[in-house]
DNA sequence: ATATTTAATCGAACAGTGTTTAAAAATATA
DNA sequence: TATATTTTTAAACACTGTTCGATTAAATAT
């Protein structure tokens, strides 16, 4: 018993030392330099030992990306949001989803352009109607519900406003990666009129102010 | 002179040769399974007689990509748009961008992708106040201009808004793109409700209807 | 403690990639 | 026709991911 926990404990740490020195390249030399041979002599084995703890490099990748993409996450959960009106908590829940990102951008753009072709459900099922159960998509869901308490509103249309924020500021944060030249107070101006403005035009015509009162 | 200009085409018939058979790989392939020596062997010639003609792999990709941009933006704009409400011809423009990119997805992602590192610099600019001067952008600002006639409204916020739009669509695109296994149905469903209402909400937060009158 | 079975590791090879270079073939110029 | 120029090629380089059979190390059984 203890023998074989070790030996699984063994293999839990080759992968993490693989995995370890994947991210270490591909976060000094960027992805497409990610190579198995390149992994190998890091880790002082040779290139075949690797697919004995791996299928694929592109198992090694969708791991790597994973990682990334769950600090993102947990960096947006773990952020207290005091306010109490629901508007507030969606400008600052916009706000740390887009900085979080902009901090891992090659796993990002990775993460979301994968997830179709690899084993990465974890973030898909985006458009079935999960929105609700999603622990990610729930708080931004709530923040909905809250803010059409009052009125009459559609489950279905909460439902797809949910889905259209988190695709057009999934638009915003590729933008912001790809246009690397932007400055900073460039970047700033567009972070803050989006999560602001628009963030809460999607969510509401109603609640809006009627466009005075603009500063950057 | 006569010589020259054979010459000349002889060179642009080639480098159309070329360009013809990677387009075809990538059509009937994939982006990622096109190589030199695969256009070589489709052109009947020699591997090492591309780099004459083109400096680079990504070079050729390049074009292929542009090629299938420009087709996207020329899909747009040769549609004629008869309503005279620039609301509705918002609407109008969002489904037809979004259904031609959705006729060429690898080149759409790639292009928006490669922009940045490559000589894209056409699509570009996106960020540097230009939406006013560029031809796809500026049926985008006018419909605001017009929307906003009768308010008074910082040019500043015109010129936010309308990249806001784009990049808003740019996401749903993307996701639509990414996430393949969505329904016919489904996909219709969240292209209509993107163009019909969140893009107006987005251009504009007081000409809209308040949440009722909703249909799929 | 020795023999046997099982698992980990490696070296070599395969088939592919982008790209460069020097030689060869084809063409144009004098 | 001879020379210069351009087009085309074959061969090589340095990579890539991946597979397979042999080798070494470890675990189990005798």
């Amino acid at each position: 018993m203890t023998i074989e926990k070790r030996r699984e404990r063994e293999i839990e740490e080759m992968k993490e030392r693989i995995l370890l020195a994947a991210s270490d390249i591909v976060a000094l030399e960027g992805v497409e330099k990610l190579s198995i041979r390149k992994i190998a002599k890091k880790i002082e084995y040779s290139p075949s030992i690797i697919y004995h703890y791996f299928k694929d490099k592109e198992e090694i990748l969708n791991n790597v990306m994973q990682r990334g993409y769950k600090k993102i996450v947990s960096a947006v959960s773990s952020v207290k949001i005091e306010s109490n009106s629901p508007e507030e908590r969606l400008i600052q829940m916009t706000k740390n989803y887009i900085k979080a990102a902009l901090n891992m951008p090659d796993e990002f753009i990775a993460v979301q352009l994968n997830q179709s072709k690899s084993a990465l459900k974890h973030t898909s099922s985006l458009f079935k109607g999960a929105s609700k159960e999603k622990t990610a998509l729930s708080v931004l869901y709530q923040c909905l519900q809250e803010i059409y308490k009052d009125r009459n509103i559609d489950e279905n249309i909460i439902e797809l406003t949910a889905q259209m924020i988190v695709v057009s500021t999934l638009g915003l944060v590729f933008k912001l990666i790809i246009e690397k030249d932007i400055g900073d107070e460039q970047r700033e101006r567009l972070i803050n009129f989006y999560s602001k403005e628009i963030v809460l035009r999607i969510a509401n015509s109603n609640t809006l102010n009627d466009g005075k009162e603009e500063k950057n």
